[in-house]
DNA sequence: TTGTAGGCGTTATCAT
DNA sequence: ATGATAACGCCTACAA
């Protein structure tokens, strides 16, 4: 293995040197960069990353923390994971993988072996418990998702709010005017990140606001959920002509049980999705949807992690930050106006 | 920071003691380790990674190398990815994740600073360009999948051709003489990891042994081209009963054509696939499989890299291991009896 | 602009 | 059974 003092012998220069070439800590005379540089070609010279690690206190290594089963549709996790990587490199920084099957303790770990200068959270829970590890250790960290109290972190989600009154502004422009918003399961609304009450909210408050006529039902994602859950619907609301569906494993169910109906997508029933481009096409109809960018969920955090680790390496107290990305809304063959009212509403 | 030598003075003993009592590697007396433990404890130490990387010349770190855009369907990626983690943690090793959009230069960065003791490569093509980075560099490696040459490397990968006669098999066992084989587009078969051809094989000596009649039609995986394959086929051999799907791409067109052609799936034909079990849960019918078992592919390419770190860490030189995982056949909705032959065949 | 020297926290070899 | 002590390979004040 070729090493620092072997390339500064080489080049008839101190190891500082070579090592302040490397880094550009230092400014050094173009005669002796030239020839650093070249003993640095001549023997091949390669830093060790441990002993990097060691000296500079910092490894250049952030770990992300991924479930191993979530309500997070699986391509989508990859895609985050794949773009954290991405933008971790492009700091200089690899990426360590910890599965959350060793739950808080993983975090713990991670940090206080040195092993990682900083944390990504994925799936992060409204009362996460890897937190207040992350408090107690002062490790720098960013989370993907929106926890109860940010206190001490920096966090990126969709805006989910946003998301849900999309949908109702579409809807209310194509001139429904009696909707459906087809949710989780209970289950979901208590544990989980709370991005199902941002949406169904962000979609209330805009179809009030637009003066549609909607109600809420929760489903569980499955085919006798989503049909029992549209019966409730069409008995209760018959005028309903626009669905917004969140589950996206009521999806499926949803469209054939309206052909079942006798109703035809788009020109009877206008149906519009909150989910991933690629589910969204899967479909036929192809699903009109509201999407949040998810490869910029995975870079933001990086940029705050790296925002975090600089500032606490200069002994700075790193800003909270928040960022909520706006979804954008892709029409295709699912949503169209309403159809003409029955004589009878 | 708790280090070594604040357990060592709080103790009343020597580092070098303290680091033994850790590391198990000398014999310790009852009291002294008691003491030590307590120090350990009433101080809260953590071993730091780095420091350790260094001395002991192993990050305890292996690098998963992973493809961007592969033909491997993602979930089972992330299965993959997921079970080299796990499998690692319990080695006491942690898993860098390496995108394959840094190509060869990956691996070489991250063998040559010593970031990973090991690497781990998914989705190997025939000829991978990182394999001869491995060989260069001598670097402890394990593939997931067949290259041309696995000299100095161990490899893991599904047992394609046992896959393919499985279907023969099925389909022969329950009566079927006339049978398709619907494959790849040409692409793949050319570019790609050589499992295509391997499970064409498979299936077509199985099927002569067997005595089936058989065509194999590749298929570029779209509603089109599987309509056209489906077309040549039910001309060319009117009698086909039995179709094996290797093209995930092509299951759901499959499906459907084969409804909109008056065949009822599986009493006038039987549709058998080779894809993972969540895919073939999806359809309706339900679909007959053959699945590989993904998570053993990465916990095995682990035990793999294990196997050589230890090996070489001792001077030792690895053993080239070969592992071809054995498929499993899970038998539902989508394949039945032979059809009673109609009177003129 | 460059060099010297003391760490960084562990491991592992040699003594005792 | 335990202790000194020299690596491990690099970084960075401090000097010059």
């Amino acid at each position: 293995m070729v090493t620092l003092a072997d390339v500064a012998r080489h080049a008839g220069v101190s190891a500082s040197t070579v090592s302040y070439v490397l880094s550009g800590k230092r400014t050094i005379s173009e005669e002796t960069r030239r020839r650093v540089e070249q003993a640095v070609a001549d023997l091949g010279y390669h830093p060790n990353a441990r002993a990097r690690a060691l000296a500079a206190r910092r490894s250049h290594i952030i770990a992300l923390v991924v479930p191993l089963r979530s309500d997070v549709y699986v391509p989508i996790m990859m895609q985050i994971a794949i773009s954290v990587t991405i933008a971790a490199r492009q700091h200089g920084y690899d990426v360590l993988l910890i599965t959350n099957d060793e739950g808080p303790e993983g975090v713990r770990r991670v940090a206080l072996s040195g092993l990682a200068d900083g944390v990504i959270l994925m799936d992060v829970e409204l009362d996460d418990k890897r937190i207040p590890v992350l408090r107690e250790l002062g490790t720098q960290a960013a989370l993907i998702g929106l926890p109860d109290d940010r206190q001490g972190l920096s966090a990126v989600d969709h805006d989910f709010a946003a998301a849900g009154a999309m949908c109702a502004d579409h809807l209310a422009d194509l001139g429904h005017r009696e909707v459906a918003f087809i949710g989780y399961g209970p289950g979901v609304y208590q544990r989980h990140a709370g991005y199902a009450e941002r949406t169904l909210a962000g979609f209330q408050r805009r179809a009030e606001e637009r003066g549609l006529r909607f109600v809420h039902r929760p489903c569980e994602g499955n085919y006798e959920s989503t049909a029992g859950t549209l019966a409730r619907i069409l008995s209760d609301r018959p005028g309903t002509t626009g669905f917004v569906v969140q589950n996206e494993g009521a999806i499926g169910p949803l469209l054939s049980l309206l052909r079942l109906s006798g109703r035809t997508v788009p020109e009877d029933a206008s149906v519009i999705a909150l989910c991933p481009e690629t589910l969204a096409e899967q479909y036929a109809p192809s699903l009109t949807a509201v999407t949040g960018p998810a490869q910029e969920l995975g870079r933001v955090a990086v940029e705050h992690v790296m925002k975090r680790i600089t500032a606490a390496g200069r002994g700075q107290r790193p800003d909270d930050e928040l960022v909520l990305l706006s979804p954008v809304l892709t029409v295709r063959e699912s949503t169209g106006p309403a159809p003409k009212r029955d004589p009878e509403t």
